[in-house]
DNA sequence: CATATGTCCTGAGAGC
DNA sequence: TGCTCTCAGGACATAT
């Protein structure tokens, strides 16, 4: 499940594309049900064909590919918006399998000569939009939190402190913070010992800070390890190579070891919003 | 406005 | 062994 370190480093992976123009856009045939690609395959190709790819950047778990007419480097940068969710992955080489190959754009004059999408799941989503305004108005601050990595301790406090959801839940919300997905947020709570049903009204300044300094460690950690890829195997790197995060997990899929702080207890697994959770009852207390 | 819940999707794994 | 069922959690639509 792509979240923050995963998405990033899809993004790092895809650098050999750049100064590159795409040359096809191709709709590989696919057995299962077509992922959802606005507004349609027609624009899309349309609106990627003879564009010299500029670069690749990330909002939270999202994307953007950023394409600029061949011949026209102050024309409108179009967007590519690539949502892996749960499954998704991109490759410059090779894919799991043929059969959920969702795109694959032909480049030429880069290092590389093609970008893939693939989705086992069809969860993500194919989004283009023609310039920086249109772009903004659906993915811009007004719709999205700020990037977790590009986020000040105050803004972060300032974003999430006020809420009397679980914390847990909280930091799942795109809308209030971008990028931490469901297996980070358990992961940065046991860092900073916090139990993940305080209600975020309820936290201390200190908790805060260490909430945030755990944030930030754990998400660098885990781009430094290139993701984490579970025992489903699903998520690769853009070179189709397993991350390393998972090993280094504290609680995420643990219930039942013990945690890794010693004479602690034995990792708990609970159900927030629908969602899993795993904590240490105790290191990671209701009350400060 | 804030918060909660239902929905989509596929394949791995459990249980019989 | 082969069938059915549950579950995983991204984002978003809809409800309260």
């Amino acid at each position: 499940m792509p979240e923050l370190p995963e998405v990033e480093t899809m993004r790092r992976g895809l650098a050999p594309l750049v100064g590159g123009v795409i040359t096809a856009v191709e709709k590989p045939r696919c057995g299962c049900r077509p992922i959802s690609v606005r507004p349609g395959w027609p624009r899309l190709k349309s609106g990627l064909l003879r564009r010299r790819i500029r670069g690749f950047e990330r909002r939270g778990k999202r994307l953007i590919l950023l394409a600029e007419p061949e011949d026209q480097p102050a024309a409108p940068l179009a967007r590519l918006v690539i949502e892996p969710r749960m499954t998704g992955l991109v490759s410059l080489d090779d894919v799991p399998d043929r059969q959920h190959l969702r795109l694959r754009l032909a480049v030429q004059g880069a290092k590389a000569d093609q970008l893939l999408f693939w989705d086992r799941r069809g969860l993500g989503t194919l989004r283009l939009f023609a310039d920086e305004v249109t772009f903004e108005a659906a993915l811009g601050r007004q719709r999205i939190g700020p990037d977790a990595l590009e986020c000040s301790l105050a803004d972060f406090r300032e974003l999430l402190g006020s809420s009397r959801r679980a914390i847990k839940v909280a930091l799942l919300d795109q809308a209030k913070l971008a990028g931490v997905g469901n297996l980070y947020a358990s992961e940065m709570l046991h860092v900073s010992r916090i139990h993940p049903a305080t209600a975020c009204c309820e936290l201390t300044a200190g908790q805060w800070r260490k909430l945030y300094a755990a944030m930030r460690d754990v998400l660098e950690t885990a781009i430094r390890y290139e993701g984490s890829t579970l025992s489903d195997g699903t998520y690769r790197n853009a070179l189709n190579q397993a991350g390393g995060y998972q090993n280094q997990h504290r609680v995420y899929d643990r219930a039942g070891e013990n945690c890794p702080r010693r004479n602690c207890g034995q990792i708990l697994r609970i159900v927030q919003a629908q969602r899993a959770t795993f904590y240490c009852p105790g290191c990671q207390k209701l009350r400060a």
